[in-house]
RNA sequence: GCCCGGGUGGCGAAAUUGGUAGACGCAAGGGACUUAAAAUCCCUCGAGAGAAAUCUCGUGCCGGUUCGACUCCGGCCCCGGGCACCA
């Protein structure tokens, strides 16, 4: 055994054992119970960041520790690689996108070896293979079947120059990345799968993810966002050709405040009212010079146009004017609503910039202090109803209801339960994506394709921003059943593919069907899954819906796909910039930085190396390329070696918050690593007694309940609160107690104590520093895994206290403390309290009120 | 704009159910070892006052509840994530 910690030596050799025995490997085993640990698959981008690292350690972390509490545990591996970035490296480079997504798979694949990750590579799942993305093709056919998927149109980012679609990350500042082109809005056919048929279910069993952190389950019920209210028609006055009016609103006792309608500019009134409205026209051709982005249309400013158009108000018969207003979405609900500027803000805003008249019809419920103030702002609060002829006097809530059989009985609306969420758009224009399986025949007949997978052309021929797919007969041109026709040249979304691969990796092997029941009723639910906050609504809300399908098609019995779930937070880092004349941002990686410190330590300002240019401290930002402020996680491995990255990253900050990158914290963490080496090699070999508690001294038995103490508190961080970065403080604790602890060389039991301790210790450790811990582990010529020794049991004895620290109080401040028999009734602390004489000094010449004793923690004494 | 988080020493953080604010670590300062540096080890380390005991202040801001608030409630400020074609 080495004395000094050689971590590419110790990390070789122990990969080399975990590879040669297949440590990993799991297997379908019913007599053991089973724990599915899954961290999100990486697109492969190139490397790995230090985003991968964070995520990757926290489930290997919980999957060791699961594995030595004796489950049979399932840790996989794969590669989202379908993607936009494929496409644009493929572009750039005038390669193909699936032989730069294979070289990044590779290199990606090395990394994660040499972290030494404890994944079951022969589960590994790539979906831009065939023989993945087959069965999702062979499942849309079966949602097609049941009608859960359809064709409708719907809007797209276009650039009129370049004539291609673009993704909203390809828009900036509302123009085309590529030729700065103003970017328009535009409609066109698209695959649809109704997620809002499965809406109230998605909702309601939110209830049962226990696992689940309540941020993330708030934001996927906001998301879905169920609403009850009232779908009606709005007639159009006589004389005007067209059709009604349909409109949603969850405030129908504001019915007779309702003083104009406002559509989208792609609203079938709107349009035909441009036909002779030249203005109109330019009005709705200038909304829709605007991206598809929501945050965007929030954000921009109201704007709208009289179509001239008229609808007859249900109730009153009043005519009220029909607006074509920017804010309104044709892809949301009936793209048209109806507006009462007197009860809600936007509204009202919309009403007082373009001169539109104001209702009042709620008042506030007589006695409230809210305030009703139509010339300052909308009253949105709900209240009594006046001007609404026989609805006066009502509660809203009585209004709704009678409002709403009112119009029932007359057939103009219904009372109807809304979702804020809408169907799954699928269609991307992309070529590197899975084709969605679709022919069109030249009867006109859209039909599935039969023949699966609907392979996508290895060799590709890129001559411009358009698809391949498009106008490539080869790969087009088909006949089924003896009728020509053509396939589909949209792919899916990459949502889909992340979708069902949790569930194809209990069964990778599934050559006939999509999923092999057995295993996958075995493995499934995923126990715990691990991931950033940043999918809390889009991806997680596909997975948990793909489930739900996957099971009304009979492939799966659970109704979720996963029991836990933890979300990382971002792994942020310095950044430094410098602006030029134009005062365009330069970002500097920290390397090239020299900082200066105050007295204190603190980083006051900065200079470039190269110039002596003085740079901006920027703060902590995500790391990412284009702040250049990365830290490339093989320089770390390299340097100082997996165990040390694993080992910082776990420690530097709880899981779910952010983690702000520091060299200087990575330096103490291999630190820790060596101190601990040291001290155990000097033990390695010592063959030692089994202790026991009744015979140790006192300094033995302090540092024997140390080390249960720590067993008690690690297990508990690492299983019930996921707590890594306390766990490892309580280890570092353990240490410190071992490292002062003065053991006698000829006395056999603080031999033994201290054995004892480092054993515990290089256990405990071991799911976070794998690779130090086997090693130690073997150097004191253990011949089994320490990945499967069973986890330490607590000797509940060595945790009983004789004495007790009691903190004492008056007026809630701490004037004392007192260390008492555990067993010491209240009536005696009391007493000890009264005694102290710096209590005794603050009670003095007061009266005492009250004496609250907490037992085990405190006593405050009130006194004035 | 809407939804969800977060804000504690010079820095990362801890305080698990309302009960000692700052565990553990980094940086910094001092010391030991060394020709020297690195490495390692020891000591100090929220601010202010004091020789010390100890006292006062202190968890983004303002207010409230409570014997007692980093923790609960109301209002505000700032930072981050998401908003449906980045993944």
């Amino acid at each position: 055994m080495q004395q000094e910690y050689s971590p590419r030596e110790v990390e070789q050799s122990v990969q080399k054992i975990w590879d040669e025995n297949k440590v990993f490997k799991a297997v379908k085993d019913t007599s053991k119970e089973k724990f599915y640990c899954l961290s999100m698959l990486p697109y492969p981008s190139g490397r790995l960041h230090m985003g991968h690292v964070r995520n990757y350690t926290i489930g290997d972390v919980i999957a060791r520790y699961q594995r030595m509490q004796g489950k049979n545990v399932l840790q996989p591996m794969g590669w989202d690689a379908f993607g936009l970035p494929a496409e644009n490296a493929a572009i750039k480079n005038k390669a193909q996108p699936g032989q730069w997504t294979e070289e990044n798979i590779a290199y990606m694949k090395k990394q994660l070896k040499s972290l030494g990750f404890a994944y079951d590579w022969e589960r590994e799942v790539t979906t831009c293979k065939p023989d993945y993305y087959k069965w999702e093709q062979w499942f849309f056919t079966k949602l097609i079947e049941k009608d859960l998927a359809y064709k409708k149109t719907s809007a797209v980012n276009w650039c009129p120059n370049d004539e291609t679609v673009l993704a909203n990350e390809q828009v900036h500042d509302g123009c085309c990345w590529r030729c700065d082109t103003p970017v328009e809005k535009k409609e066109i056919d698209q695959w649809f799968i109704r997620i809002t048929e499965y809406a109230e279910e998605l909702l309601k069993s939110i209830d049962d993810l226990q696992g689940w952190p309540d941020s993330v389950k708030t934001q996927q019920r906001n998301w879905i966002g169920r609403s009850e209210g009232v779908e009606m028609t709005f007639k159009l006055a006589d004389g005007e050709s067209g059709e009604s009016v349909s409109i949603y609103t969850t405030r129908p006792d504001t019915l007779m405040g309702v003083t104009y309608l406002g559509v989208a500019a792609k609203h079938p009134i709107a349009e035909a009212a441009a036909k002779n409205n030249p203005e109109l026209a330019e009005f709705i051709a200038e909304c829709n010079r605007s991206t598809t982005a929501e945050a965007d249309i929030a954000t921009m400013e109201k704007k709208g146009m009289a179509t001239g158009i008229k609808a007859v108000h249900p109730v009153t018969g009043n005519l009220v004017d029909i607006w074509v207003a920017n804010f309104v979405l044709m892809d949301y609900g009936s793209g048209a609503v109806m507006a009462v500027p007197g009860h809600d803000q936007r509204d009202w805003e919309f009403a007082h910039k373009y001169n539109i008249e104001i209702l009042q019809v709620i008042e506030p419920i007589a006695g409230s202090e809210l305030e009703c103030d139509l010339g300052k702002e909308a009253f949105t609060e709900k209240g009594i109803l006046v001007n609404s002829g026989e609805f006066d006097g009502q509660s809203s809530e009585e209004a709704f209801d009678n409002i709403a059989a009112w119009l029932t009985e007359r057939g103009l609306g219904q009372k109807q339960v809304n979702y804020r969420m809408r169907d799954w758009g699928v269609s991307r224009q992309r070529f590197w994506g899975a084709p969605i399986p679709m022919v069109k025949l030249e009867t006109g007949e859209m039909v599935t394709a039969i023949d699966f997978p609907v392979e996508l052309p290895t060799e590709l021929k890129l001559d411009g921003a358009n698809s391949p797919l498009v106008n490539n007969p080869s790969f087009q041109d088909v006949v089924i059943d003896g009728v020509k026709g053509k396939r589909e040249t949209d792919t899916f979304d990459t949502f889909m593919e992340s979708s069902w691969y949790y569930a194809r990796y209990t069964c990778p092997e599934s050559h006939d069907a999509m999923l092999d029941s057995d295993e996958a009723n075995y493995w499934l639910p995923v126990d715990q899954y691990i991931g950033g906050i940043e999918h809390a609504t889009m991806h997680l809300l596909y997975f948990r819906f793909f489930h739900k399908l996957m099971r009304d098609q009979g492939l799966v019995e659970s109704d979720e796909p996963a029991t836990h779930l933890l979300t990382q937070g971002m792994v942020l880092s310095d950044t430094f910039l410098t602006r030029d004349e134009k005062g365009t941002k330069h970002y500097h990686s920290s390397e090239d930085v020299e900082v200066v410190k105050d007295s204190k330590g603190k980083v006051i300002s900065g200079t470039l190396k190269s110039t002596g240019e003085s740079v901006i401290l920027a703060g902590m930002e995500k790391m990412s390329k284009s702040k250049n402020n990365g830290v490339d996680p093989q320089a770390i491995i390299n340097e100082y070696g997996a165990d040390t990255a694993r080992l910082y990253t776990m420690f530097a900050s709880p899981p779910e918050q952010s983690l702000e990158w520091r060299e200087d914290g990575v330096h103490g963490a291999h630190k820790f690593i060596k101190r601990l080496w040291k001290l155990y090699v000097d033990y390695a070999l010592v063959d030692v007694k089994p202790v026991d508690l009744k015979t140790l001294s006192g300094k033995q038995k302090k540092l024997y309940s140390k080390t249960h103490e720590t067993i008690a508190k690690v297990s508990d961080d690492y299983g019930r609160r996921h707590a890594f970065n306390t766990a490892i403080a309580a280890i570092m604790e353990l240490t410190n107690a071992i490292s002062k602890f003065d053991a006698d060389d000829q006395n056999e039991m603080d031999k033994a104590v201290v054995k004892h301790a480092l054993d515990n210790a290089i256990i405990l450790l071991s799911p976070v520093a794998p690779h130090m811990a086997q090693a130690l582990w073997q150097a004191s010529g253990k011949e089994t895994l320490i990945v499967d020794q069973a986890w330490p049991q607590v000797d509940e004895a060595a945790l009983v206290k004789d004495e007790i620290l009691i903190i004492l109080q008056v007026n809630g401040k701490v004037r004392g403390k007192v260390s008492v028999a555990a067993d010491a009734s209240k009536d005696e602390i009391e007493s000890l309290a009264m005694e102290n004489e710096n209590v005794a000094k603050f009670v003095e010449g007061k009266t005492v009120r009250k004496v609250v004793v907490v037992p085990g923690r405190l006593v405050n004494i009130v006194a004035n």
